[in-house]
DNA sequence: AATAGTTTCATACAATTGTTTGAAACGCAA
DNA sequence: TTGCGTTTCAAACAATTGTATGAAACTATT
């Protein structure tokens, strides 16, 4: 079998398109005229389409989400085995934003292409997406021992909403910069990591403010 | 043309079936199925699939801003002219949240219907998706009515991050149930407004807590 | 060199898609 | 009723899709 050229260009080429264009949009035969192979090498090294996109979820799924609790691990060992809750949601958002915005030519086709399997269910990858959902627990977790005063209840949706701002981001980066007429810069993508899990955070541990606190923040804002 | 029964009863389907499966899941054939009328219908009164779906889109987003922006004028005429911040963003997410969530029986195919619209970016829904834009700058400049020490590019984040937590709640609705075991109720509408609102007029108003205020606030929840 | 196993290739296949066609059915004014 | 414009219908069309086939090319072991 060689070095398995033929197989990993059809993945690269079939990642790239899928982040670019879309499952829908994208068909075998754009996949192999990307990856300069044949039509049946598809089938001949995947067994159909479906599988070729449930291996590339899969693949990239782990990858994500090994380095997501690389980075809960890291934290939670610099807090001596308790992570706050910052750190917890940075390690939650930051590997998919690092992926899929920044400096164009730096964006990689892995992060985008989670993106879109996020979006655009295909049933190949529905089967498989449950899965994510323990993946999740490990950080429902994490936040607990950080906030144990918190209702479980509010800790989810604080989880859920980190990951809606993240996501949002990252789906509607382009109407966010016309909107803002570039004024919201995501390129920087600490910055909106940054933005992101402060977000997150303060849902998380404030309560809602009064009209007076809001005046005050107002007020030290304008000094 | 009688009562345009052919015509109507094709937007009724065609909205009801891509709001449930999405674009790219549902033909024409499945269409007129639905709407039980000969396949040649579609093309003969609306010309093509793709003029069907902008048919579609436009009426939706016409009703579905007009609704966000009556709510947005009634919050104003409320506080004398200058909505606050919180019904701003309850006027931008409330329509959209009311109408995707809530018992199953009475959820519109018309939202859900704009959701879809808004993830599986078809080309003849792209093209319009830009007035959008314009319909978001509105909100933006109530928002920066009612907090205006705050800046641009802090609102354009808050109206951005609002519209994620809505959005990623309607398409996520189901994830973030089995995430919780049941405990994040999604068919308490209001809750879940009341959640993303309060989510986002934090992230406006507040600054990012400090672990001090944090644990407060914990002692604060514990009592 | 001969053979067996793997991989590639051009081509064909069956199914599905949106669209078109031309005749039939209908509605309704003259 | 006649005639005309509109609407419906069954059928066919052309294009595209994922998949299958069988021969050719290649690789490596004997």
């Amino acid at each position: 079998m060689a070095t398995d050229q033929t197989r990993t260009a059809i993945l690269i080429a079939a990642e790239r398109l899928y982040a670019e264009r879309g499952f829908s949009d994208v068909t075998l035969r754009d996949i192999v005229a990307e990856a300069n192979v044949n039509l049946a090498a598809v089938n001949y090294h995947f067994g159909s389409k479906d599988e070729l996109i449930a291996e590339l979820f899969v693949t990239r799924s782990i990858a994500l989400n090994r380095e997501r609790l690389r980075e809960l691990r890291a934290a939670e060992d610099a807090g001596g085995g308790r992570a706050e809750i910052g750190a917890i949601l940075r390690a939650l958002v930051g590997p998919i934003l690092r992926g899929c915005l920044g400096p164009a030519n730096q964006r990689s086709p892995v992060a985008r292409f989670m993106i879109r399997a996020s979006i655009e269910s295909v049933p190949p990858i529905r089967r498989i997406k449950n899965k994510e959902i323990d993946h999740l627990r490990k950080f429902a977790a994490a936040m607990k021992r950080a906030l144990p005063e918190s209702s479980e209840v509010d800790l989810f949706w604080g989880l859920h909403f980190a990951l809606a701002m993240a996501h949002h981001t990252i789906r509607e980066s382009e109407r966010l910069t016309k909107l803002s007429d570039g004024q919201c810069d995501l390129d920087d993508v600490e910055d909106v990591i940054g933005r992101v899990v402060r977000g997150a955070v303060l849902g998380l541990t404030m309560r809602v403010p009064t009209a007076k606190s809001t005046q005050k923040v107002a007020a030290r804002e304008a000094r």
